[in-house]
DNA sequence: ATTAGCACTCTTTGTTAATGAGTGCTAACA
DNA sequence: TGTTAGCACTCATTAACAAAGAGTGCTAAT
């Protein structure tokens, strides 16, 4: 167990590397006026510290730096949640008040004030549109041979694909096969869709509908989507001013990971309920060495679900950001399920 | 006017200086087997060609830089279209075979194979939307307060947004709306509707429908579109293999650029029709300096237009440049159309 | 008109030395 | 026994300097 003089000697590195970005020396720590000891003697502890593996030197003679284990320990154990100005409080506020703005809005300008506020990266997960729920199906014919199918949810989401007509098939049939579907799948969720279009719904409308087989390949497009919510990013280019992207290879890595979508849907977890920290090497994923993510979900009304990341380098402001974190969290989970709400 | 000798030493140096991204010197140039000089006599027509401001020096004593001046004169007079590989045609081909996608699908997929064959970045500004016409409106209840209201047009695309319902306005009132917008504006443009709705539409739904004023304000809100087609990216992240961007500073002003929808679209000039370079400062914008634009125009159909630009460093290989775009652009054009044509 | 020759300029690279921040260890101290 | 002053040592950073090399402009010869 660590003494308490390590603990303290301990917060000061993170929280002096955090700011400055520079490994930091045992004169330094002892300036601080709550630091009792002498430069030597924390130089002891310093030894102590580094063989536990809290804190590492860059070189031989340099200061100590927090090593990812050192980072680990102080947000389980040293970190204290710290209460936001008022300004900030009122610029979320401004966000939520709002009342007119559709949800894609607010997400965006979440994204964009987080990472105005942190000067980090902000990736914001939309809720996963699969459990949205059909409110209402509809195919618009734009000609003989193709139309557009629209899937409505129930909170207002729209979904719409391009379909090939068979030949022969009249807008008669477009009423039938329109009128089926809203019959049998109204009310199910996206996710359902697919499955049930296949045991049930493709059974009945092969019965009442002419040429229903070479129009059903069109339906199950139609019921497929992405399985993930929709991706929103703020202050993409904030880590540029962060000192260790100083080296452009490091900056390519980072710029090319995050235009794959796939690559950005990893750090999440969807395991994670409430707010996760992780730190570099813990996000397994080399480019991902350097950075650590702080992620945090927020949902709206019961169920759907929508995630927050922020990215920016280990030697992040972790207290600011979780505290900030939060309250974004509730804040989007409140005003996005009023907005649902309204619509029932 | 410049001689034949200077000429051809003005298109070495560009030739070579695109491909090195070093100055090139006199020796450099007399070891081209088409050319007959010494080193010497190309010191002086060198020493010419920079008095006429078609090449720099980056000191005193290094080789020689195109200028932008030479740039210019190099792309109006010297420019010869290169015929591509069956291999890149090959590349091409199978983009816009493929029958089945959708529109937004080709255009993503062309971006990306433009930036993967030049290592440039490349910007698709996709067909302005405000020239389609309204195909179907189409309004969807999902609560007393609240609904989607829905556009298709004639080649597709959907657009919606949520509404707010007046109190007291009924599953009647509503068909009885949908009835008299689909009566009216069926087949106007969208870059009508606005005017169209106050001009006419109102007045008529005033006449018919209860509690109509206060949805009046929704309907515009529906009416209003960007003005311009929406942008795609491919190869966001190529610049940084450029050496001219081994400067962070630049990286981070193009980065942000890049992230601006109006800045990018300023890229575009709607009064180009066919394919044009923009050379530097003749973006007139600070961060574009040294890179060039070459822009081309694609159509589907008869009106509709969407542009293609693609952006390297000013010392780009503007002939392959040209010549790939040249393709991808009557590719585009009339695959595009094909698909439009399919729907009528 | 062309070119060989040469002095000169400027960048790039490597070497060396000085500076300074910081450590680890030893010995003195409370 | 825990703390601290003192000191030798390490390593990064910076500056100054020299040598090499690429390229130019000019002059004089062809």
């Amino acid at each position: 167990m660590l003494t308490n003089r390590q603990l303290q000697i301990l917060q000061v590195i993170v929280d002096d590397f955090v700011t400055s970005a520079q490994p930091v020396g045992s004169r330094q720590i002892s300036k601080k006026d709550w630091i009792t000891s002498s430069p030597a003697t924390i130089r002891n502890e310093m030894a102590d510290l580094e063989e536990l593996g809290f804190i590492e030197k860059t070189h031989t003679s340099s200061g100590r730096v927090p090593s990812e284990k050192g980072y680990r320990f102080y947000v389980d154990h040293l970190l204290r949640p710290i209460s936001m100005s008022t300004q900030e409080i009122g610029l979320f506020q401004s966000i939520f008040k709002n009342q007119i703005v559709e949800m894609e809005q607010v997400i965006r300008e979440s994204a964009n004030i987080l990472s105005d506020l942190t000067s980090y990266t902000t990736i914001l997960l939309g809720p996963n549109v699969s459990k949205h729920r059909v409110k209402r199906f509809q195919i618009v014919p734009l000609s003989e041979q193709t139309a557009v199918a629209i899937i409505v949810t129930d909170n207002g989401h729209v979904e719409n694909r391009t379909i090939t007509l068979p030949q022969g098939f009249f807008p008669s049939d477009i009423e039938k096969t329109v009128n089926i579907l809203n019959e049998r799948l109204v009310g199910i969720s996206l996710l359902e869709l697919q499955s049930r279009l296949e045991l049930e719904t493709f059974y009945v409308l092969r019965q009442h509908v002419n040429t229903a087989d070479s129009f059903i390949q069109s339906l199950r497009n139609v019921a497929t989507f992405q399985n993930e919510g929709k991706i929103y990013f703020g202050g993409k280019t904030n880590m540029l001013n962060q000192p260790e992207f100083h080296d452009l290879n490091k900056v390519r890595a980072l710029m090319e990971m995050m235009e794959k979508e796939s690559q950005v849907i990893s750090l999440f977890h969807p395991e994670d309920t409430g707010i996760h920290i992780r730190i570099g090497s813990e996000n397994n994923h080399l480019v991902m060495d350097d950075l650590s993510v702080i992620t945090a979900s927020y949902s709206i009304g019961n169920d759907q679900e929508g995630s927050i990341a922020i990215i920016g380098p280990k030697r992040m402001d972790y207290q600011r950001v979780v505290s900030l974190l939060d309250v974004m969290r509730s804040g989007l989970s409140s005003a996005l399920s009023n907005k649902v709400n309204d619509g029932l």
